[in-house]
DNA sequence: TTAGGACCTAGAGTCGGCTCTAGATCAAGT
DNA sequence: ACTTGATCTAGAGCCGACTCTAGGTCCTAA
C-alpha cells in the first residue's frame, strides 16, 4: 500500500527534478511555486508529489526557453484557479510558437553546419594535392 | 563591373550582419576574426566582404548555441590555413551533433506543450459546467 | 553529548555575452 | 571655422539564471 501523505524534503525533491537546492529556493523566491510550501516544525520546507510534479513541468518551460517572468505569470494563473483558461491557453500557445520558431531558426543553422561538414569531409576524403582543384 | 575593393565601414558591416557595432569589435578582441581588422589612415576599422561573410557564419554558429571559446578555437584553426581540416571537421561534427540534440529536446518540450494547449482547448471547447466531468 | 549532515536565511558572487559610457579623434558638409 | 555624426579606446555595467557563502538551527546516531 503506498504511503497516504507522501512528504519531501528539498533534497530528495532536488534528486527527483534535476534541480539543485540552491534553485529550488530560488525559484519558490521568484514565485514559481503554484502553492507555498509547507514547512516542518522545524521549519524545514516539506514537499508532495504535486510539487515534483510541477517543477518536472518547470524545468520542460524553462528547457524550452520560457523566461522565468512568463513562467511566474504562468503559475500565478494557475495559482488562481479555475477561471483564466484563456489566459492560460494564450500563454502556452504563445511559447509553442516560440517553440516552433526556435526548431526552425536551429534547423536552418544544421543546414550550414551539414553542409560544411561536407565540405571538410570532401576535402579530407581526396589526397592534399587536389585541395585546390574543387571549383 | 563591380569594385575590385569594396571596403566596409564598422557601420556598414554591423547593418548588413545585424550586429552591433559594439559586438563587432568585441568579438575582434575575442579573437573570433580570421584576419586583424586592417585601418585606414585614421585608425578606423576597414572591411572587406569576406569579413561580412566571416561573420554571418559566425552568427550562425552562435545561433545554434556555439559559446565564444569554441568559435574562437574555430577561428584560430582557419586563421592557421590549410592542414588542420580534420581538426575543423572535428570541431564542426561536435557541433552538428549538439545542435540535433538541441534539437531533440526541444521537439521533446514541444510534445508536452502541445498537449497542454490541447488540454486547455479541450476544457475551452465544452461548458464551463463540464470542467471537473472530464477524468 | 557530541559529531555529522541536511537544512535554514540573506545576501554576495559568477558566468556568458553582450551593451553602454566617457572622452577623444576624425571626415565631411555649411 | 564649426558642427555633426561616425568612429576610436578602455573599461564599467547589465541581464538572466543560477550558484555559492557565512553563520546558524535541527535531527539522528554513535
Amino acid at each position: 500500500m503506498p504511503d497516504i501523505a507522501p512528504s519531501l524534503s528539498i533534497g530528495q525533491v532536488a534528486e527527483r527534478t534535476g534541480l539543485s537546492v540552491h534553485t529550488l529556493r530560488f525559484y519558490e523566491s521568484e514565485g514559481v511555486m503554484v502553492n507555498p510550501v509547507r514547512r516542518d516544525a522545524g521549519g524545514r520546507r516539506v514537499y508532495d508529489e504535486d510539487d515534483v510534479g510541477w517543477l518536472t513541468l518547470c524545468t520542460i518551460l524553462r528547457a524550452s526557453g520560457m523566461p522565468l517572468p512568463a513562467l511566474r505569470e504562468y503559475t500565478e494563473l494557475v495559482r488562481r484557479g479555475e477561471g483564466n483558461e484563456e489566459e492560460r491557453l494564450a500563454l502556452l500557445r504563445r511559447h509553442r510558437e516560440d517553440v516552433v520558431a526556435q526548431i526552425r531558426r536551429l534547423n536552418e543553422c544544421l543546414d550550414l553546419i551539414v553542409y560544411k561538414v561536407g565540405v571538410y569531409e570532401d576535402i579530407l576524403d581526396r589526397p592534399a594535392s587536389d585541395h585546390r582543384c574543387t571549383p
